[in-house]
DNA sequence: GAGTGGTCTAGACCACGAA
DNA sequence: TCGTGGTCTAGACCACTCC
């Protein structure tokens, strides 16, 4: 795992600690730029690459003239590339999970099942389906498919029910070395079946989103498949092409 | 209109009309940078910033000792800062608007109105409520509200409901001078509405989704507020941190 | 006017991919 | 091996903010 990262990703990685321990308050400044220069060793040019991660990340705004200044200590985004259990923990409540199965499933028509198709041709697939919960509420239904020759046998064991070791996203890459760089997403609108209404503890019925998540790998290949079920709502957050994080903040709920 | 603009955007400009122009086929590969830096005469730090660009909005891919390649004439991000029209124009299909309503709204109390507060705050509001349709078959409704002390009187007559002119987000920006760079997004699932099943042609109370949108101007300040709903599904592309398009592409639906 | 980020350049060396 | 993108630097000048 010790592998060589740019510096770039280095900077941005101290940076975004400091952030996350509470060192720069949100509302606080952030040093210059010339100042991190220094104080990190490395070229404006490379300090402003890192400083623009945290900037597209939502944690920091930047406004000529005026310098860097700290706007959350955690990123609002929430897509299937972010931990579930990162952005619950940071906001203060208690995430956990519940395994409800792993199975191992052998597609009978390679063609036709539901799944990209590069990953259907690996072979056998594991399926693992967890209930999220937020302080023990069930939030999320998530099922995560991955071809078992990438990945060998999993138990129970590898995935806990609480702590920082439940997300999945570090379970694979740390336990099982997956890792990815890309991914796409679609989300739809569904009625709950009576299994997800039950799991959800919603009724029948009721309208919820179905969000249905490939990640890549560098090669361009699937690494895992995951569709989640949730009743509630998805925040993405200053998305626009050149990201800058508004000033002001929203002082009501959207939805009436 | 006639602004000084980098020449990164310049570049990214030239580069993205030469690709949705066709003057570069999917699966074929551009100049190198070198190549491109002499051809615009500019360094190659700043041709890579337009391709930077070109890649996160995933038209292009690109591959280290590869080069770049084409992956797409059209971006596939859907957000609500993303043209409705030009989507379903780069489809090949033929995208309509039709205005239901342009109304003037004094929010009674401004503290509970379901808006953003600095946008309430500015008076009146201008409510512009559109069906947005697909070969004639309806897609989206859409209600976008504005200040109207932002843009003055509106006409139905500014919103054509054919052609390139029908999207809002061009008609903001060349008719009324709204300008935006940010925008915060919330998709929820609902119920459609009794309105809303009847114009979207569905039954009432199938579950569909619910895009809540805030657009920010340069300041920080709500330049609009939109929200939209749709019977179909969203799609994300290539949203990592390290934004690469995979080679590969999906070979079948994600929903069964 | 001083400070700070925004843009741009020329040049260097490294790592990966393909022939 | 060679071409290509990946990273990094020093230095310059401009535009904006705030005093």
């Amino acid at each position: 795992m010790q592998e060589t990262q740019p510096k770039y990703a280095l900077v941005y990685q101290r940076l975004r600690d400091k952030l996350t321990e509470g060192r720069f308050p949100v509302g606080s400044r952030l040093p210059t730029e010339e100042q991190m220069s220094s104080e990190f060793e490395v070229s404006r040019i490379t300090i402003r690459r890192a400083l623009e991660q945290l900037v597209s990340e939502g944690y920091v705004n930047r406004r000529q003239g005026s310098g860097y200044s700290v706007i959350a200590l955690s990123p609002p985004q929430q897509n299937c590339l972010s931990s579930f259990t990162d952005m619950v923990f940071r906001s203060g409540a208690t995430p956990t999970s519940r395994l409800l199965s792993i199975r191992e499933i052998v597609p009978a028509n390679p063609l036709t099942f539901p799944l990209p198709r590069d990953l259907v041709d690996h072979g056998p697939l594991l399926q693992i389906r967890r209930l999220r919960c937020i302080d023990d509420k069930p939030a999320m239904l998530v099922s995560t498919w991955l071809a078992k020759s990438e990945i060998g046998d999993v138990r129970p064991e590898d995935f806990p029910e609480t702590g920082t070791g439940q997300s999945i996203l570090r379970i694979l890459q740390e336990k099982f070395s997956l890792t990815w760089d890309a991914a796409c997403e679609e989300i739809s609108p569904i009625a709950a079946d009576s299994e997800a209404a039950q799991l959800l503890a919603i009724d029948v019925g009721m309208p919820i989103l179905k969000q249905a998540c490939i990640a890549f790998g560098k090669n361009g290949k699937t690494v895992f498949y995951e569709d989640l079920l949730r009743a509630g709502t998805i925040v993405f957050e200053s998305f626009a092409l050149r990201r800058q994080a508004p000033e002001s903040i929203m002082k009501r709920p959207l939805n009436d």
